[in-house]
RNA sequence: GUGGACGUAGCUCAGCUGGUAGAGCACCCGGUUGUGGUCCGGGAUGUCGCGGGUUCGAGCCCCGUCGUUCACCCCA
């Protein structure tokens, strides 16, 4: 009598062959750029105190405030799943000291993040996203290469269909500024009670809304743009003036919206057309407050989290992902036990001199072996019986042809 | 958190106005002794998501629940 079956939580997002392998091209695909930039790993732990992203992401964060997953463990303390990786990056900076050397600190990781949201398509509970960090240095040169980095990803999976957006949200008294203006305007405005009161948490949120009639309603709206003093604007126009030079496309979207508080100055989203509702494959920006906040030094940094999730259902909107199978090497069919004892060695010093083989197992029948053999998509088979054991010779199947030829088992290594 | 759709074998799905389940693919075995991909034959598989209810009887109707999915919201 079988028990009842365990399902996985609601709403996360799960690899399992053949599609794991996919997984695993794309989140390689997005981290590569960022090794050839000359970032480094950074691997923290999946849950942090609490109190690092009420303080880092923001109190009046969606992500914050109602997205969470937060538990007391066993000595009391209040324990929080990351929904994000900059913060947890900031505060082991602070904590090893990193920032005391070299300038910029450069970092990447790769792991899952997890948000309490409604799952959709493309939105999970738990999910996986590719970041990088740049700590340090307010060079506008620096924004402009942790943007390119971010495209080199996308293009080396062969993505197309995607676009960067970019702006700038300025300093903080640019912000304030424009604050109190775009308050001014929101207030004469006729909004239902949910839009009312995101409004008052952020004014910002409205540029967001997707109804057609707030889309109009905002148009006439301050933008924050026109509001970036000196400083901000030479920075954000040195961006665009490096990204026009690295011959990166993007489009200045004045109305882009952030949901997490840090972010100032550039900042960025790229777009994937094909995705529907959720169709931010990565996003990012500058962050300059975030790092005192956190107890740190006053540096500014600048990075960006990239959906592994997301761009993997990008490349397979494309139509970009390929499915070749595994393949291994070889494929060792045993009849017998003292058969299979020699297959194990075999299969041994071969994968230590670096070759992929399969054995199999299982004792099942010649033609079900090669039934099997044909599946791995292994490039050569051999058969393991009484006579090859006497001989210690070997029939080498080519799959791929059907021809064969004798090998001894001992030089085995130098056919494959 | 709010609203809509959906939930039948591993996968994709069929199942007429309620009468206790089927196809294709995949899988396993075989087609004379030890060689795959085609072909032919045979076979296993589901408490029809779960729990209640209506009914003589429910995969089909009703309620709840869990999950998936789409949109809002939010974001990767």
């Amino acid at each position: 009598m079988s028990e009842q079956k365990i399902q996985a939580p609601k709403g996360v997002s799960e690899y399992v062959p053949e599609r794991s392998k996919s997984f695993e091209f794309v989140r390689n695909a997005l981290i590569e750029p960022a090794k050839r930039a000359g970032y480094q790993l950074i691997e923290l732990p999946v849950f942090e105190d609490t109190e690092l992203f009420r303080r880092g992401v923001g109190e009046s964060t969606d992500v914050v405030s109602k997205e969470m997953y937060t538990f007391e463990d066993r000595g009391g303390r209040s324990i929080t799943l990351r929904p994000e990786g900059t913060a947890g990056v900031m505060r082991a900076v602070i904590e090893h000291g990193l920032d005391r050397g070299q300038l910029p600190v450069k970092l990447w990781y790769a792991g899952q993040f997890f948000r309490a949201e409604r799952p959709q398509a493309g939105r999970f509970r738990q999910f996986y996203q590719v970041g990088i960090e740049a700590i340090g240095l307010d060079d506008p040169a620096i924004d402009a290469e942790v943007i390119a980095i971010a495209d080199a990803g996308f293009k080396s999976l062969g993505l197309s269909k995607y676009r960067l957006e970019i702006t700038s949200l300025g300093d903080l008294a640019s912000r304030a500024a424009h604050r109190v203006e775009l308050s001014k305007f929101i207030e004469t405005l006729d909004l239902d009670e949910a839009t009312a009161e995101r409004a008052k948490l952020n004014p910002l949120r409205l540029f967001d809304d997707k109804r057609e009639e707030m889309k109009e309603a905002m148009l006439g709206a301050p933008l924050l743009m026109d509001y970036l003093n000196e400083e901000s604007l030479q920075h954000f126009k040195s961006v665009m003036k490096y990204l026009d030079q690295m011959e990166i496309a993007y489009v200045l979207n004045s109305r882009m919206v952030r949901g997490l508080d840090y972010y100032t100055g550039t900042t960025f989203e790229f777009v994937h057309e094909l995705l529907g509702a959720q169709s931010g494959i990565g996003g990012g920006g500058r962050y300059d407050g975030l790092m005192q906040a956190l107890g740190g030094q006053a540096l500014s940094g600048i990075g960006f989290g990239l959906g592994i999730d997301r761009v993997l259902l990008a490349a397979e909107a494309e139509g970009i992902i390929s499915q070749e199978s595994f393949v291994s090497d070889l494929y060792i069919i045993p009849l017998g036990d003292t058969a299979k004892e020699m297959a194990l060695k075999i299969a041994k010093d071969l994968r230590s001199a670096g070759k992929t083989v399969e054995i199999a197992f299982g004792d099942r029948g010649l033609k079900g072996s090669m039934k099997a053999a044909d599946k791995t998509g292994a490039s050569y088979v051999v058969v393991l019986g009484e006579s090859e054991l006497e001989s210690s010779v070997v029939e080498l199947k080519r799959m791929k042809t059907g021809e064969s030829s004798s090998v001894k088992i001992a030089s085995l290594l130098q056919y494959l």
